[in-house]
This record gives C-alpha cells, structure tokens and sequence, in this order.
RNA sequence: GGUCCCAUCGUCUAGCGGCCUAGGACAUCACCCUCUCAAGGUGGAGGCACGGGUUCAAAUCCCGUUGGGACUGCCA
C-alpha cells in the first residue's frame, strides 16, 4: 500500500518551526515511496480563530521550503462529509446530544479523581436543539493501543478518557471528528505529527472505528508517529506568544532554506556517519521513523546559524551573489525581508562591484542580512560612528599622523592594487614604528566608518583611489 | 489531580549487552594562521540523573525514585 501521508495546520498565526519539521519528516516518508503522497489540509473548521492572511503564511512557507505536496485542500472543503459522518454516527448510537455548558462541566467536576465530562447526559435521551453538543460515547474501561512507529505500542486507559465534543451546537464538525473523517477520505496511511496530539490518537482510532461500523466500510486504521516536542530553553514547548517560532523571520533574517531543512532534519533524527551536513537526498535515503528520538529537542538557533554559515560558504560566488540581491539591491527584486529596505539608493548601487565584493564577504557573514553593514560604504558615504571614531582616532595621538601618511603614499601610488597599498600601509607604519594591525586601524575606520569589515586593502582598492582619499581627507579634518 | 511521554557532554545526538578509558556536531577554551573581523587548522575541558535488580559482562534489559514535559476546550 503506497504511503500516503499529510500536513494538517491550523491556519492560526505563523507557520511555525516545528510544523516545518512535521512537514520535513512526512514530506520524507512520501518521497521514500514511488508512489507516496504528500497531502496539505488546511485545518480551518475554526471560524473564530483562523484568518485568511495565516492560510496564505501556510501556502507561502511551504513554497518557500520546496516541499511539493498534493493539494492544498481545506477541511471545511470536506464539511459535507462531516455532517454525513456525524449523521451516521448518531444513527448508530455512537454519539449522544448534550446541553451542559462548559460552566456545568467544569462545575460537575469537582474534586472528582478524573475530571473532564462524566457523561451527565449520556442517557438523557436528548433531542438536537441549538444548545446540544454532540458527544462520542466512550468506553469505561478497558485499554487501547495506539500503534506508533516512533515510540512502540503506546497504552491507554480509557478510563481517563472522557466523551468528547465531536460536533459543536451549531452542527459544525470539531477538528476530533473532523481530522479523522478527513484522514479516512484521504486514506492516510501513516499520521505524523507531533507528541502534543499523542493523547488524541486514541480517540482517533475510537472515532475510525465506530465509523466503519457506522457506515458498512472498512477503510484500515492509519498507524502513528508522535514527533518529539521542539522546546525552548526552559524546556517548554516552543510556543507562538514566546518564541521565536515564525519560519518567516528566519527567511527574513537569511538563513537558507537547504541550511533551514538540514537543521530541521537534525532535530530528533540523525544521519549515519559523523557528517552533519547532509544533502536532502542523504537524508530521504536514510531516514527511518523507527530512529527518530523519543525526547524533546532544543532548538538551538546558534546551531542553524553555524550551519547556514557553512551553506553560505559553500555557494558559488554567483549563487551567493544573487541570494543577497534582497538586501542589497534596492531595485525591484521578487521579495524582500519584511520591514527592510537597503540603506542606499538605486542609483548607488552597482551590481558589478558587488559581485567583485562577494569573495570578500561571503565567508564572513553567517546569514544574509549581515550583508548590507558589510558593503555599505562601498554604495554611500561611511556611517559616522562616533564610537568608532573616538576609538580608532580620536584617542589614538599617531592617528592623524597615519592618515595624513596614507593620503600622501595613497596618492602617489602608480598602481592602485591591494598589493601596493598592503605594501604602501606596512610601509608607512613602520616609519612609525607601528605595526599592521595598529596602522591599518584608523585608516579602515576613516574609509569604512567601522573597525571591522571586509579586509581593507581590497576594499580600497575595489573603491577607487579618488573616493578613497576623499574620505582620508574628510577623516582627517573632522579629527582636527 | 488524572492519563500519557521522556531521561548520554551546556545543546542536538551516536550507542540498540562485551568493539565505550562513551564517538560526532554546535557552543566554549587555548594555540597556529592573520591588515580588522571571519574562515581554516591543531589541541583541551565537558556527559551515561539516582537506587536496586538481571547477567560472566549494562549507557544499553527490568523495577523503583527523582526530575522534566505533553494532554486534560462546543481550539487544532
């Protein structure tokens, strides 16, 4: 029976991290099979809480991942089919209608030793009116085992388990009712997902069953795979209020989808060998639900950036080149990290220099948006840092001197190579008894604004000497 | 409270009874390289939560303790 298996979120803010990795692994599982299918269900049955901007956030990671998926679909596509279900069920006396309000519920609860419902109206008889819930009947005692491919049968006492809402007064499908009858009409053949849900598997397969019996059919149960949880430091789960959990931001700050993927596919499972950095092809060859770890993972940003850094270097100068346009190109370009826009005009930036900078900076920078602070005295006038300024300048009393030195040598140069200038820089250091390091130091402060940046004798070579000087000049009278 | 899950360096993990004086990666420290910052190289520190079993032999199996966590909605 060929995979299939699916993404079902919830369209109710940023699509999360951690819906990243559910996608990662079932997305895998297809691809492992010839005939796999990915499937993408919006869950939407929630009208107060879903919005149509989260349902396109959906629409928009999931292209931007690259994961190829059948559909989407929407569940309250399949709406008919969960009134027909629900019709069914009650014809067959597997759900019962109920009045209680949560306020009665929660009042009835007490100081019982199992709180939830305690099936108040199971026989009351109640007929459908505009304040009856529906509620699936379950049983009192006994056991259940949920299958799971991660974790081994998983048992349950369905003592604990009380009868749930199925269907809302309005008539509406709940997402328990709701998933399950989406999943059977979808024959999902394996529910990958995460551990949060792992109580609600359970009912799942209580909820299959009694609608196979209901309805003649008998569509086989999926079997399970409960994802470890992706916390925070403090061990909690990675929430949407706390953390920072939007998958959008990490694109915005430029990290790379590959990097992204990598890292998410280290979080819980891990590629034989030593090699961490792994193609996606590696990953889909090896990769076995039966490995996959049974504790909860951190989610070590510091990780993925020293991962992404590692896929920066590893790109073409081109590649590289054109994955920056975003942050420094102020021209049109497809897309742009939200609420950023590069500091300096069209008309000051060229793409020629840049691509003459990229073998300066591409192995400096760890995510894409370190890019623009790196190159931007090449494209405008350096930042005044004042800080920097005072540092490398102000306070230092053979400052002015060098400066002064450097117009002079600078200007003389036949050659305006970053060779010459090494030489010329060494040599008006030593005339000074400075080495290098300190003479470079208020020259790369004058000419880029800053103390660090890209290595400075191809800087200033790349900027020209006229353009060069100038800001020598301007140093050197603002220093004064 | 109840149900369920989990437990190897700070973090993510390898380990599936002997190959373990526990391996790798990130982070961290030192040194080398060096025009700043990176990158790169070399080396170091750092862990089997605890207590009982089982066994010739346990990080690996069993039980308990402790400690984390998830769920417990007319949300998904």
């Amino acid at each position: 029976m060929p995979v299939r298996v699916r993404l079902a979120p919830s369209p109710t803010g940023y699509f999360h991290v951690g819906t990243a990795r559910t996608a990662l692994f079932n997305w895998i599982l297809a691809k492992q099979d010839p005939e796999g299918v990915f499937i993408l269900r919006v869950e939407d049955t929630d009208p107060e809480r879903n919005r149509e901007e989260w349902v396109q956030a959906i629409y928009a990671a999931m292209a931007w991942l690259g994961l190829d998926y059948t559909g989407p679909f929407r569940q309250s596509e399949n709406a008919p089919a969960h009134a027909a279900a629900l019709e069914a069920l009650v014809a067959a006396g597997a759900l019962y209608y109920c009045d209680c309000t949560p306020a009665e519920v929660e009042a009835r609860k007490g100081a019982r030793a199992t709180p939830g419902y305690d099936g108040y109206c199971r026989d009351r008889g109640l007929a459908r009116n505009e304040r009856t819930a529906l509620r699936f009947r379950t049983p009192d005692e006994g056991t259940i085992v949920v299958p799971d491919l991660v974790r081994g049968e998983v048992v349950f006492s369905l003592s604990a388990i009380d009868d749930f809402v199925v269907a809302r007064s309005t008539g509406e499908a709940l997402y328990a009712l709701a998933n399950v009858v989406d999943d059977r009409d979808d024959a999902i053949t394996h529910v990958v997902r995460g551990e949060e849900h792992l109580a609600n598997a359970p009912k799942q397969m209580m909820l299959w069953s009694a609608l196979n019996a209901a309805t003649g059919l008998e569509v086989s149960l999926p079997v399970f795979a409960h994802l470890p949880l992706l916390v925070n430091e403090q061990r909690k789960k990675l929430s949407k209020r706390r953390d920072p959990v939007a998958l959008e931001m990490y694109r915005d700050q430029g990290y790379l989808v590959a990097a992204v993927l990598n890292y998410l596919a280290l979080l819980g499972w891990s590629p034989r060998g030593d090699d961490e950095i792994v193609e996606m092809d590696t990953i889909v060859e090896q990769f076995r639900l039966e490995d996959v770890s049974h504790s909860p993972a951190f989610f070590d940003v510091k990780k993925l950036t020293a991962f992404n850094g590692t896929y920066i270097r590893a790109l073409s100068p081109e590649a590289f080149a054109a994955l920056c346009r975003p942050w420094v190109d102020p021209g049109e370009v497809a897309w742009r990290p939200a609420g950023y826009r590069p500091a300096w005009g069209v008309e000051d930036f060229d793409p020629d220099l840049f691509a003459r900078l990229v073998p300066l900076i591409q192995e400096r920078v760890a995510r894409l948006d370190e890019v623009p602070v790196m190159v931007d005295f090449f494209f405008g006038e350096p930042a005044h840092d004042e800080a920097a300024f005072a540092k490398a300048i102000t306070s230092d009393p053979a400052a002015p001197g060098v400066l002064a030195a450097a117009l002079e040598a600078y200007g003389a140069l036949g050659d305006f190579g970053a060779e010459a200038l090494h030489a010329a820089t060494l040599a008006l250091g030593e005339a000074r008894g400075l080495s290098l390091r300190k003479a470079q130091a208020p020259i790369r402060c004058a000419v880029t604004g800053r103390l660090v940046g890209p290595p400075l004798f191809e800087s200033l070579a790349l900027l020209g000497r006229e353009r060069t000087l100038a800001r020598l000049r301007a140093a050197l009278e603002h220093a004064a």
